[in-house]
RNA sequence: UGCUCAGUAGCUCAGUGGUAGAGCAGGUGGCUGUUAACCACUUGGUCGCAGGUUCGAAUCCUGCCUGAGCAGCCA
C-alpha cells in the first residue's frame, strides 16, 4: 500500500475499529486500523481486496429499488469510485443522508465491477456520515461555468476540472525544481520585501505599518518613511532576479521559484496581480545560453506532464482545448524558432497584413504581432532575441551594434510571452552609462553595481511565468482558472 | 485605465413592449446494475441596483454595481 494520506482528514474514527494495540508498526501517519485506501490506488488495484476502506466526497447518487450507486471522490486522481450499497449495509436505510457533497467513509470489499465504465467498485459493508451537505452544496452535478466556479473558489477544487488543474499545478511545481535539481542548480530563497523599485516597471504594492490615516509626515508635508517599520519605503518584489543574481556569482547556476506581485490595474485573462515565478540566473552563460536553457526546460515541462498527468490532461483534451495534445506533441518534437527582433520587424512588415498597430523599428511587439508569429507564421514556439536597449531594462547587456540588447522573449500559441530573459550586463562602465540613461542614481544600486566591481562575470537568465505555463499545459484560458486564489484588481476574496 | 458584451429560479440558459419559462439541482412516487442514470408529478423569482419613458418595462433610455472579452503594462 502507498503513503496514508495528510493528517487532518482523518480525525473519526469508524465506530467498529478495532483496538489499537500492536500499531506500532504502521506508519507514524495513520490514525485508524484500517488506514485509507486513496481511490487512485483503490483503482489501479491489481485484484479483488477483502477489506479496504476510502473516504472522500460524495459526487452523485443513484437510486435503483433496493440499492445505490455513491460516486465518491478523494482528490487523488480525476476518476471517482463506484459504492455499491444495498440492504446489507447497515446504513442504507440512511442512504438518503448521502447527498452530493457529503463527506464519507466507506468500508468494505473491493470487487470486480459487473457495469461498463470501471473495473473496480466497492461493496460497502459499512457507511459512516463524516460530514452532511444540504441541498444548498453549490457544485452540482453539471456542468458550471468558469466565471460561477470562481466565485466558489473554496469549492471548486472539488470539481472534476479543478481538481485535475490543481493536481497538475502540483504536478509542475515539482518537475520545476527536478528540472534544476537534476542539472545542479542551487534554488535560492529571494525576498518578497523589497526597498528596490529596481526595474522601474510597473506599479508595486506599498508595505507599511504606518497608521494610514495620520502617517508621521516631513516639514515638506511628505510621508516620514524613516518612521516606517523598515525605516525606508518597502514594497513587495516584482521580481527575485537582482538578488539572484548575486547568487548567480557565487553559486554558479541558481534559481528562484516564489510568488511575485504587481500592482498594475491588468485586466486580462493572463496578468495576475500575484503570480509565481521561476527565475534560472546562470554565470558565465551567454545570451545563447539562456535560449537554449529557456527551451530545454519548456519542452522538460511538457514531458514530464504528458507523462505523468495523462487522465488530468485527457479531460483538458475532451472539455477544455481539444488540439491540446497534438500541440504538447508539437512543440516538443520541434526546436523553437529563434529570430531576431529586426528580422521579425522585416517579416512582419513583409507579411502583407494590416495590422491594427503599424509594425516599426524600435516599438514593442504588440500582441496582434506575437500572434502572427506564433500561430500564423510559424505555429510553434518563437524565440525573439536583440531587442532595442530602449525598450528595455537597464540591466540588459548591450550588444556591439550599439542599438540592441541582449534580451529574449519566448512567444507561444494562445498565451504570447511566457519567458522573458536576458544576458545581464557584466561591465561596470556599461552599467553606469545604462543606469544614467536611465535616469537612476548609482548609490541605489550600490550591491548591484558592486557585483561588476568585484569578480564580475558574464550571466544570463530569465523569468518564467509559473501560470501561463500551466495555462499552456493545460489549455485552460484565463489565469484566474490555474491559481488556487486568484487575486486581481478589485478581487482579494478567500 | 480605454473599448465591447453580459447580468432572469440554487446552477445553465430561453424570453427583446402586454399574465415570468425550460433543463439540471431540491421534494414525492416508480424502476434489480446505474454511471451527467432513467420515468412521472412537484417546490422554487425584488428579472443586478436606482431613476426615467410608457396605459403597461425583464424588454426602451440614463447612471451606478458586478462579471467577461479585447487592448495597454508584463510573467
Amino acid at each position: 500500500m502507498g503513503p496514508i494520506g495528510p493528517i487532518g482528514l482523518m480525525t473519526e474514527k469508524m465506530s467498529s475499529e478495532a483496538p489499537k494495540a500492536g500499531n506500532s508498526h504502521r506508519s507514524p501517519m495513520s490514525h485508524t486500523s484500517h488506514p485509507r485506501l486513496k481511490v487512485k490506488q483503490a483503482l489501479s488495484s491489481a485484484g479483488p481486496v477483502e477489506e479496504v476502506q476510502i473516504s472522500g466526497w460524495v459526487r452523485t447518487r443513484r437510486d435503483a429499488k433496493g440499492f445505490s450507486f455513491l460516486e465518491i471522490n478523494d482528490g487523488s486522481c480525476l476518476a471517482s469510485l463506484q459504492v455499491i450499497v444495498d440492504a446489507s449495509c447497515p446504513q442504507y436505510a440512511q442512504i438518503h443522508d448521502y447527498t452530493t457533497g457529503a463527506a464519507v467513509r466507506a468500508k468494505g470489499a473491493l470487487v470486480a465491477s459487473q457495469g461498463q465504465g470501471q473495473k473496480w467498485e466497492l461493496k460497502a459493508a459499512e457507511l459512516h456520515l463524516v460530514g452532511a451537505a444540504d441541498d444548498s452544496y453549490p457544485l452540482q452535478k453539471k456542468r458550471h461555468s468558469l466565471e460561477y466556479l470562481r466565485e466558489i473558489s473554496h469549492l471548486r477544487p472539488r470539481s472534476n476540472l479543478f481538481g485535475a488543474v490543481f493536481r497538475v499545478r502540483s504536478r509542475l511545481a515539482y518537475a520545476i525544481h527536478q528540472f534544476f535539481q537534476e542539472r545542479g542548480f542551487v534554488y535560492v530563497h529571494t525576498p518578497l520585501i523589497t526597498a528596490s523599485d529596481c526595474e522601474g516597471a510597473g506599479e508595486m504594492f506599498r508595505v507599511s505599518v504606518l497608521d494610514p490615516v495620520n502617517p508621521p509626515k516631513n516639514k515638506d508635508g511628505s510621508i516620514d518613511y524613516s518612521r516606517d517599520f523598515f525605516e525606508r519605503p518597502t514594497y513587495l518584489t516584482v521580481s527575485g532576479q537582482l538578488e539572484a543574481e548575486i547568487f548567480a556569482l557565487s553559486h554558479g547556476d541558481v534559481y528562484t521559484f516564489g510568488p511575485t506581485f504587481r500592482a498594475e490595474n491588468s485586466n486580462t485573462s493572463r496578468h495576475a496581480s500575484e503570480f509565481w515565478m521561476i527565475e534560472p540566473e546562470m554565470a558565465f552563460c551567454d545570451l545563447e545560453g539562456d535560449m537554449d536553457l529557456a527551451e530545454e526546460f519548456i519542452k522538460h515541462l511538457i514531458l514530464d506532464i504528458l507523462d505523468n498527468c495523462s487522465e488530468d490532461l485527457d479531460l483538458f483534451g475532451k472539455f477544455v482545448d481539444k488540439g491540446l495534445h497534438d500541440r504538447l506533441r508539437f512543440v516538443l518534437e520541434r526546436p523553437f524558432e529563434r529570430i531576431s527582433y529586426t528580422e521579425a520587424v522585416e517579416l512582419l512588415q513583409k507579411s502583407g497584413v494590416k495590422f491594427d498597430y503599424p509594425v516599426e523599428y524600435g516599438a514593442n511587439l504588440q500582441s496582434e504581432h506575437e500572434r502572427y508569429l506564433t500561430e500564423t507564421h510559424f505555429k510553434r514556439p518563437v524565440t525573439v532575441f536583440n531587442y532595442p536597449k530602449e525598450i528595455k531594462p537597464f540591466y540588459m547587456r548591450q550588444n556591439d551594434d550599439d542599438k540592441t540588447v541582449a534580451a529574449m522573449d519566448v512567444l507561444v500559441p494562445g498565451i504570447g510571452e511566457i519567458i522573458g530573459g536576458s544576458q545581464r550586463e557584466e561591465r561596470l562602465d556599461r552599467l553606469d552609462a545604462a543606469l544614467e540613461h536611465h535616469g537612476l542614481d548609482q548609490e541605489d544600486y550600490w550591491w548591484y553595481r558592486d557585483l561588476r566591481k568585484y569578480g564580475s562575470a558574464p550571466h544570463a537568465g530569465f523569468g518564467l511565468g509559473f501560470e501561463r505555463m500551466l495555462m499552456f499545459v493545460t489549455g485552460v484560458a484565463n489565469i484566474r482558472d490555474v491559481i488556487p486564489f486568484a487575486r486581481t484588481p478589485g478581487n482579494a476574496e478567500f
